[in-house]
DNA sequence: TTGTAGGCGTTATCAA
DNA sequence: TTGATAACGCCTACAA
């Protein structure tokens, strides 16, 4: 970028305008002469004139850029996000810095001072998995940061959110196996410490509790949100449910779920005629493998679109309504819970 | 952020030196008084006190900024080609800026424009899809702004460039079933006007040359990158050939692949006894599906990485060459392809 | 409609 | 080791 610098201040010189003219021509304002404007904006052109946003945003205390804070850039699902958040900041004129916290405390707080030091006119974040103190969501909040949480957020701090359900839709999917006629089901949970591990499993047993089967305490086990880790508590599960082996099966997710299929194969039993299952997330394989997964769909472009649109209204007026924003999830059935109605 | 900004300015008042001083000491420079230091750390601290890096790249002239713009942001290719930019941009210091050229020519010189003015120190580019005219590239060197293309670039115009050898792959694609025994080999063509169609094409031509096979005019078939359009490709493929069908297809990229099986099955012939089939891209899908797809695995977050790496050396070095970074492809052999050494 | 002065928050440069 | 001053490129506010 060495060849000097074409400024506004050049222009003027050309034209033999001031400075102030020249930068109302080029912002296309109104009370400019026509010719003059016209005039100008050809001499910038023909100078190759290329506009400086750093001093604009210096002078406007604007940048039209959005910080965005993904805890996991290599999960589709937030790739999805990001894309749905693109859509909706290139529409309003936004642009995107993008940073990732790699599920790290320490790095998210990194990348939060780093876009407030950008000076970003807002900020979507999704809570890392290890984050445990919330002061610097708070300290945000004290510096009217526009703000929004998507996919893992924080109620009540004064944080708009936008996610979806994860209770409601573990209820749903624990239904949908007492629907089937299923009585004995367990549950794979996720870490309980993370808001999607405690909402699922309060879906699991809200669902348990409508229809008035009791939850037992040998059918929960907690695992973690991986592949591997759905293996081992599936594992740990038919163990220390042998003399009475659940019929059914709910996971945390759909990694976890093939893990779980993974033991499950191995104990010598079938999916779903010994053991039905179903996951969480929709995950693309989940379709593909040899007894299709059921599953609940989880809009992440959606979610991004949403957390974006409101992060920007949140941005553009002061007065803009601090909200819980909740998507519909959509059950996938599939055949990994079976269709019969034996009741067992 | 409207509670009255704590500057450099304020601090230098609270702790009664210039601002200079401060300055200096905020940036751990040398030649301040480690009390001073000290001091005014601690102030600036208590004061909450927050950089901010678009006064300071006014005066730098340097933002620590990325550029990238994705020709097309909902494939997985790109997602990990991000994740791989993120990465590196992240350990070397730098920030990314993502735009979207959803492959339209207008919308990639828009982005390009919105790089430029906010003063990105470099850009990362692959070539959107209907671009015709290489004029703005030229321009950005001319500005001497540092760049490199990655995936789809544009060579010999004095930019680096790092992608993958489409020809060479899908020579070994195809020399792969020769090798199986093979002779009678079709392709299903990307559009040609495109360099990944125009060079897998090349690709399959140069295995057939090498083993002496006749290139049948009848066995290419020009389709498009899409499934439907595999599928359509393979039906009319299938139809030309009905006297002497090929009883091998090197699909352009796996969702092509894709279409054609199902063309394939619905003719009455299977995957891979009567017809073999090979994909490119290696989709997440295609290990997963009935006949598990052979095909060849492009280095997306490698490719990222090197970009990156490759970037940020431009960057910070004026006399880092132009080259054009070749990373290797994987042949991946799965049931598609067919094992049997049957001569024909 | 146009121009002048001043400042946005920081650093470079030179002087003390 | 510290400080004064002038940028960086642009815009706001006010004046002409």
């Amino acid at each position: 970028m060495s060849p000097k610098r074409v400024t506004i201040k050049t222009i003027a010189k050309e034209v033999g305008m001031s400075i102030m003219t020249v930068s109302r021509a080029l912002n296309n304002n109104s009370n400019v002469n026509d010719q003059t404007k016209t005039k100008v904006q050809q001499v910038a052109k023909k100078m190759g004139y290329i506009p400086n946003h750093i001093a604009k945003s210096l002078v406007q205390r604007k940048t039209f850029t959005i910080g965005v804070v993904v805890p996991e850039i290599a999960h589709s699902f937030f790739q999805e996000v990001i894309r749905g958040i693109e859509e909706i900041a290139y529409d309003a004129g936004y642009h995107i810095i993008l940073t990732h916290s790699a599920e790290s405390f320490q790095r998210e707080q990194l990348c939060l001072e780093t876009l407030l030091s950008k000076r970003v006119d807002g900020i979507l974040l999704s809570v890392a998995e290890t984050v445990t103190d919330f002061k610097i969501y708070k300290e945000l909040i004290r510096l009217k940061m526009p703000m929004v949480f998507y996919d893992r957020g924080i109620n009540d701090i004064g944080i708009s959110t936008v996610g979806i359900d994860g209770t409601k839709a573990a209820e749903i999917l624990t239904e949908h196996l007492i629907g089937l006629g299923y009585m004995k089901i367990a549950h794979l949970a996720g870490p309980l410490h993370l808001s999607i591990g405690a909402n699922r499993r309060q879906g699991y047993l809200n669902a348990l509790k409508r229809h008035k089967i009791r939850a037992k305490k040998s059918y929960i086990v907690e695992a973690g949100l991986k592949e591997k880790q759905g293996y081992e508590g599936m594992k740990k599960l038919l163990n220390q449910t042998k003399k009475n082996p659940p019929r059914a099966v709910v996971a945390v997710n759909d990694p976890s779920a093939f893990g779980a299929i993974d033991a499950i194969k191995e104990a010598g039993l079938r999916v779903p005629e010994d053991i039905a299952i179903v996951g969480f997330a929709d995950d693309i394989r989940s379709q593909l493998i040899e007894v299709p997964l059921t599953t609940v769909r989880q809009p992440a472009y959606e979610v991004g679109k949403v957390a974006a649109d409101k992060l920007i209204k949140h941005i553009e007026s002061k007065t803009e309504a601090v909200e819980d924003l909740v998507l519909n999830t959509e059950l996938i059935v599939r055949k990994s819970c079976g269709w019969s109605k034996k009741k067992n």
